[in-house]
DNA sequence: AACTATACCGGTATTTCTATTGGGTTAGAC
DNA sequence: GTCTAACCCAATAGAAATACCGGTATAGTT
């Protein structure tokens, strides 16, 4: 095996991560948060509506940082099931 | 260009952040952390080292809650600069 | 001393995904 | 009509994440 594709779970969960950056923007504009978040409107776009399921770490930080949201709540219900 | 490769600076973020990882690791292993995490421990050991210099959201929240750690403290410090 | 086991490292190869640019489209506000 | 905000799609360079290899070092066993 050498790279798994994302599973439908992970979609979700990506989705589900996607809702709360927008909803934590609030009225600003794409472009206007992207910008201070150091990335492109397409890109902010994308990873609100779930079509980047599985985004870098730093960028989910700079956009939490910009929206003035903790990290730790943007992972809550996020980690992956491991059984014990 | 489409897609830059990886800056100086975010090669060093990168390494910062493997040692805060490694530090709160303490004495357990690798592997398992790894699976307590759900990755495999090739992946761990490169994203401690910095050879993974950008590692998706998801894996960092995985560790950190495996590893009793918050993501607010991991991204200290990590927050591009973006002019005002 | 020789063997075994554990843990870490660096490199290579592979597949899948991110993040970007550019162009085109829609809808509302002025 | 013009401007703005958002959406959608295609193409692309680069990186994540996985697995396998040999090598090194240390500690424990026989």
């Amino acid at each position: 095996m050498v790279r798994p594709p994302l599973t439908p779970e992970e979609r979700l969960r990506g989705e589900h991560l996607g809702l709360l950056l927008r909803e934590a923007r609030g009225g600003r504009s794409i472009a206007e948060v992207a910008a201070a978040a150091g990335m492109s409107a397409e890109t902010l776009r994308k990873i609100e509506t779930g079509r980047i399921a599985t985004p870098a770490f730093f960028t989910i930080a700079a956009l939490a940082d910009v929206l003035g949201i903790s990290l730790d709540r943007l992972a809550v219900g996020t980690t992956p099931a491991v059984p014990t």
